[in-house]
DNA sequence: TAGATTGTTAATCGATTAACAATC
DNA sequence: TAGATTGTTAATCGATTAACAATC
């Protein structure tokens, strides 16, 4: 029985969690016009903890903050772009062109993260041999030999959650290595895939019990008050 | 300055992620026939620990797990939507109807959830006073007005990144109290307003790192393994 | 009964926050 | 220099896991 890890790359996933927001967050300062921030300036505006800043920057950032100055904006931008892996281009393949597959396969932002989804798959004949975004769409017979052939190594996965399991054994059998998974399933997968889960549902379910509670205790709440 | 919450009415933010995927599990096996479900399986099919399990299930059953049997699924399904406010529908306003944004109105899965998207807003004049999904589409300056009028509490985001702040402050401004985020943005909020980050970038960070330390590292790689 | 499974208390683990010396 | 800010070590906090008595 393997263990399910929780580092990527020597990095805690809550970290990881909080980098894009970071890069975000100085890619538009730079964009501004800021050269250097400190870790106390980051924290008030992202609504953190400025060690816990600190130490994230720590994580990805080559050269050291300077006291009384901060970081290099610039600098730590492009650090973390590094450290993320932006500017390595995977190449994904999506499976199931319904709306949602649409949608993703029609955004233009993944290039930025350094992922492009360069074909598509689909069960439905109709969708067949059309393009969706400018992206072919292939009947699911090619899939695990398309895959392999081209070297693809992120499968997005946006089937209703009964077919997911089955096209998830189907992408790693074509040599995928990274799911994005957009079905409200658990899927299992053998140790060297990573699953990312895209889950809607966590979502929803964390909105709807928050106004559930909030009309239950009619009004505001906190945490603190025991009723 | 307010702490942020970890706890959405008593329950962890780490529970309440799980609760999701045990609902979907739990209903998928009542299909299946299955009648009654011990922590122990529960655990092995979704690879947690069963303590885990069991301390989950415990925050929302109302009737105690029965020794040496388990827990009769069909009970832990009702408790499960009843903790989680699935019965209670919230209606939703959806703002920017983009490829993201028209996925979302055609998807027909959020009323499971007890959320329903009744209506969009754009600022786009050919996407206004049309129909996406069913729903109609309004101009952007008759936002406050309708969700105040209508009394809808969740707003969706699903505009650029540059303008979900505003479109975020003019939600709250309507009402609204608990916001879907779809921009890869931060948001400040008053702290009466839950937001929910749908932070794919943060999927695609992590994809895009764990691909890039599988290469570095040459192949599969451990945490355990210091090079 | 025997043993699988429950719920709970205690131990462990990991992540966040506080405290503080170093430094530009 | 003085003080803002850094990076790091120690304390705290919360969540997970282990241990175990209760029970059907």
């Amino acid at each position: 029985m393997e263990e399910k890890k929780n580092l990527v790359g020597g990095i805690s996933r809550k970290t990881l969690e909080r980098l894009p927001m970071y890069h975000h967050y100085l890619e538009r300062k730079y964009r501004e016009g800021t050269e250097t921030i400190s870790a106390p300036a980051i924290a008030l505006d992202l609504q953190l903890n400025e060690v816990q800043v600190r130490k994230d920057l720590a994580m990805v950032a080559k050269t050291a903050g300077k006291p009384k100055l901060g970081y290099v904006v610039k600098d730590l931008i492009r650090d973390m772009e590094e450290f993320l892996g932006f500017h390595n281009t995977n190449q994904a393949a999506l499976v199931g062109v319904g709306s949602l597959g649409k949608a993703l396969l029609s955004y233009k932002g993944f290039e930025q993260y350094g992922v492009e989804i360069v074909l598509a798959f689909d069960s439905d004949g109709r969708r067949v041999n059309t393009k969706t975004g400018g992206k072919p769409v292939f009947p699911m017979d090619k899939l695990e030999n398309l895959c392999r052939r081209m070297n693809i190594h992120i499968g997005i996965i946006t089937v209703p959650a009964e077919y997911a399991q089955e096209v998830c054994d189907r992408l790693v059998g074509g040599g995928v290595r990274a799911i994005w998974n957009f079905a409200p399933t658990h899927l299992t997968v053998p140790d060297h895939v990573l699953v990312q889960n895209e889950n809607m549902a966590v979502s929803l379910a964390a909105l709807s019990k928050y106004l559930y509670e909030v009309d239950k205790e009619g009004g505001q709440w906190t945490e603190e008050e025991d009723h």
